[in-house]
DNA sequence: ATGTCATCTTAGAGATGA
C-alpha cells in the first residue's frame, strides 16, 4: 500500500551502536522526531532478534539485515516498504539495504571501518564502496533515492575536529574520500546538516575521553541524495547523544519535498 | 586524545571491535 502523498517528507539515518542497547531511547526518538523514512546502523542483531514489535507499533514497516554480533542495518518506513534488497554483491556482511519507501528509494549503508591503512580491513573497505558505487551505475539518477549511513569518511579536513590528529589514520586518507566521491559524482547531493552547537556538525563522537563534550567529533555519516529530493531542512540531532547510554553517533535528519 | 561501550564466551573477567 502507498501511503504517501505529495509534499513533504522526513527522511533520517542513525548508527544506534546496538538497537538492543538503544531501544528506549530509540522508540522515544521515533515519537518526537517522527521521520517518514529511517536508516539506522549497526543494529547488531539477527534478523529473528529485532524489536519489530514495538517498532511496528509506532507505524513503521521495517527492512532488517543483520548478522548477529556485527554490523547490522534497517530501513523503517511509515510511507510503504517494498522491493527489499540486503545483496551488495560480493560482500556478504549484513552492511547494505534498500528499499522502496513511498516516493523514494532508500538505502542503508555500513561502511566498514578500515582500522588501520595497513590492515587487511582497509582495502576490503575500498572495495566495498567500489561496489557501492557499482550499485548506482545499473540506476538512474532521474528516480529520488537517498543513500545514507554510517560511511566512515571524513569527506574534507574540516570534517574532522583537527585533522593533525589524524595523520596516518584512517577515515580521512585520500583514496577512502575518492571511494565516497565517487558515490557523489554519480549524482548524489552531500546533504550537509547545519551546525548544532558548535561550528560544524559532526555526526560522531568517540565516547572516551569526554571527546562529545569537548565537541571532538568527526562528520562520518552522510545523506547522499538526487537533486529531486529537494531539501528545505537539515540537521544533526545532538539531543540523542546527550544524557545516559548515548550512541557514539547521532543522528541526521532531513525534510525535504520530493 | 583514548578516560567508553556493547557483545560474546561461559559464570566473571577477558577478548574483540569501534
Amino acid at each position: 500500500m502507498d501511503i504517501w502523498q505529495a509534499g513533504d517528507v522526513r527522511i533520517a539515518t542513525w548508527n544506534v551502536n546496538s538497537v538492543g542497547a538503544r531501544l528506549p531511547r530509540l522508540l522515544a526518538w521515533l515519537e518526537e522526531v517522527a521521520p517518514d523514512v529511517v536508516a539506522l546502523q549497526e543494529t547488531k542483531c539477527a534478523d529473528s532478534a529485532f524489536p519489530h514489535l514495538p517498532i511496528s507499533a509506532l507505524g513503521y514497516e521495517v527492512a532488517h539485515n543483520g548478522d548477529g554480533r556485527w554490523n547490522g542495518v534497517a530501513i523503517a518506513s511509515r510511507v510503504g516498504l517494498s522491493d527489499v534488497s540486503t545483496d551488495l554483491p560480493g560482500h556478504p556482511e549484513a552492511r547494505y539495504v534498500s528499499a522502496t519507501c513511498g516516493p523514494l528509494r532508500a538505502t542503508s549503508v555500513y561502511v566498514p571501518n578500515g582500522r588501520a591503512v595497513d590492515d587487511p580491513q582497509y582495502p576490503y573497505k575500498l572495495g566495498w564502496l567500489a561496489e557501492l558505487r557499482a550499485t548506482l551505475d545499473a540506476r538512474a539518477v532521474a528516480q529520488p533515492m537517498v543513500m545514507m549511513g554510517d560511511f566512515n569518511v571524513a569527506l574534507h579536513d574540516e570534517d574532522v575536529f583537527d585533522i593533525a590528529a589524524f595523520a596516518g589514520s584512517t577515515h580521512v586518507t585520500e583514496p577512502e574520500r575518492a571511494g565516497l566521491q565517487a558515490l557523489i559524482d554519480w549524482g548524489l547531493v552531500d546533504v550537509r546538516a547545519r551546525p548544532g552547537k558548535g561550528d560544524r556538525a559532526f555526526t560522531y563522537w568517540d565516547y572516551r575521553a569526554g571527546m562529545f563534550h569537548k565537541d571532538l567529533g568527526m562528520r562520518i555519516d552522510y545523506v547522499l541524495a538526487t537533486p529531486s529530493v529537494v531539501v528545505s531542512d537539515a540537521y544533526v540531532d545532538r539531543e540523542a547523544r546527550k544524557g545516559k547510554l548515548p550512541s557514539d553517533h547521532a543522528p541526521i535528519v532531513v525534510d525535504a519535498e520530493i
